[in-house]
DNA sequence: CAGAAATACGTAAGTGCTAACGTATCTCTG
DNA sequence: CAGAGATACGTTAGCACTTACGTATTTCTG
């Protein structure tokens, strides 16, 4: 499922489309059970049944909808004449929404449907009903308290106010190399032995033999890393390229790039390459863009297994110019 | 929130109104940015952006929308400068999007957004959105595996080809009493210490002072049971009745309901009552049907902080009538 | 107690999606 | 290679909900 890889990006869509799916599979048992009710009746005329004859405004606050949204769909149950309508003499603006008897004794009959979906639903769901029941009500909650697009913009701000710097290595960021590599390993492919190997020790691996390690820096996170590793002299291997997912999009990995090539060059490198893989399109595009250009086979002799792209950095013909601008290309 | 006490029964509701919020959230914070973007276009651009160039059904699938949603959304993209389509020249019937230049800028500058997106949404709901998301992904593959409609009507036969059997208290049984009475009090108050007390040693504080217990099952669950306690020579109280979360709604309260009027008729007792709760209304309903009366004072000497609610059973003058019939009563 | 503000609710218009249908094109089969 | 079936996709109608607005009625305030 595509959706999934956006994660919090495409929260909407996906519960959209699971809402649905509940609303579809609850209604086709109401069908074929010959109920005559629909799974979207459901809210208003249970909460009627619970509480008793109630306003409109009341019954739309507890179920979370509008009052329009309510005051509509009475309209049709009146038709379906499970509702009735009538004045508040208390209050002349109020309507006060009332059962039917045929309503009431309509929905006492519902009580095995639903002790069926509820069971239907834990059966074919397991477990993860409760998590997404516990995680629906801790959503809710929080998104009442603090609301989402106000700590959003708050994100923005910060985000837009701080630059990202890279920085050389040094011991104390060690424990980031890992974690950041880690991070995109274990969700595209699984970690390799060489990986766990280097990961751990890169001043071991990458430092001692010439080679060198930027992180990203934004504010006090370190949100990315790249390494340069030299695989003989003068022929460095670009590799080890991370950005944390939810950092990702802000160019933290085109300026690790960039310092990379940079270091490349300072050193006079004669080759400068990477392996990779083509799921990971985003990369390879900016691979492209930084220069690099994809070879027609992967390398001979690859240390890694996961490895389908070869490319090979080709220096600009002008060296001065800014970088992103030329010619775009659809995929890669 | 009234439909958090639905459970299973509003997850559809509960799903849209969530996946509505952070729409909208996210479209808040596109409009104040100043991104020319909406949120429901992300999944169709996204796509686009990630794979390049495809086909409409291809769109559709990758996003779980039909391929009419997609063609629609497509139009409103071409209008915004967004999209291009052109006739696949393999295959005339298809038709390829391909985002626009401007497209291809426009998300480029995002990064930074979808970036305060994730930030913001993991800060403003903290680790429940791991939750959601990891519940979410479940309940898909699931939903996808089994259908749940299929499973609710499979549960739906079974609950009806079995009836609801009452069978007194045996050894065996002895945690169910706990369970049963363990859930409601949780959900709706605490268990106070003479609740432990009197759950964990049914026998002795109800059996051996000349009460009965009596308990649900149905197929091989027991899903329900209610105690009577005989607090004086011919005074009854009935007690701990309890119903399984996922059984309530087939009868099974007012089956044990009638088992224990039953035995107290039985017993020539003179006093039967109850103590409970207003916000109970469910089953204050059903001990209404049953002949209980709303008394206009709770009990002087109650011995339950929770109890704010005293009714007293009153022998039906026809004792061979149907029970239920009698005039309904619209709020409790 | 008059007039302003708030509240309750219905109606209209718009949105995002689906189901159903129709048409063009491709693919499979004898 | 003709014709049946499958596929791709646009169009239409409909649904559930929202926002925006208008109209009663009630409540607040000086």
């Amino acid at each position: 499922m595509y959706l999934a890889t956006l994660e919090r990006l495409a929260l909407g869509s996906r519960l959209k489309a699971l809402s649905d799916h509940f609303y579809g599979a609850v209604d086709e048992v109401y069908q074929v059970r010959g109920a005559r009710i629909e799974s979207r009746w459901l809210p208003v005329l249970r909460y009627l049944w619970d509480i008793g004859p109630s306003s409109v405004t009341e019954v739309a606050d507890a179920i979370g909808q509008t009052h329009s949204a309510v005051s509509q769909l009475s309209d049709k149950l009146v038709r379906a004449g499970m509702l009735r309508r009538r004045r508040d003499p208390a209050d002349g603006r109020r309507t006060v929404l009332t059962l039917t008897d045929q309503a009431v004794s309509a929905l006492g009959e519902l009580g095995p449907i639903w002790c069926a979906v509820r069971r239907g639903i834990s059966v074919s769901l397991g477990e993860h009903v409760e998590q997404l029941l516990d995680a629906v009500a801790a959503c809710e909650r929080a998104v009442q308290e603090r609301p989402v697009a106000e700590a959003i913009l708050a994100e923005h701000s910060q985000i837009m106010a701080t630059p990202v710097e890279v920085v050389p290595y040094s011991p104390e960021l060690r424990e980031h190399f890992y974690r950041l590599n880690a991070q995109w390993l274990e969700r595209y492919f699984r970690i390799e032995d060489i990986d766990r190997v280097v990961l751990t020790d890169p001043e071991h691996y990458i430092l001692q033999h010439g080679g060198m390690i930027f992180f990203a820096r934004l504010g006090e996170d370190i949100i990315g890393t790249c390494a340069l590793l030299q695989e003989s002299p003068g022929v460095y291997e670009l590799t080890k390229m991370g950005v944390d997912e939810t950092f990702r999009g802000m160019g933290a990995g085109k300026r690790l790039l960039d310092a990379a090539i940079a270091e490349f060059h300072r050193r006079k490198g004669r080759t400068l390459f990477l392996e990779s893989n083509s799921r990971l399109k985003p990369a390879l595009r900016m691979y492209e863009k930084a220069g690099f250009r994809l070879q027609p086979n992967i390398r001979h002799d690859s240390h890694y297994e996961r490895a389908d792209v070869y490319m090979i950095y080709e220096k600009p013909a002008s060296a001065g110019k800014t970088p992103g601008a030329p010619g775009r290309r659809r995929r890669v």
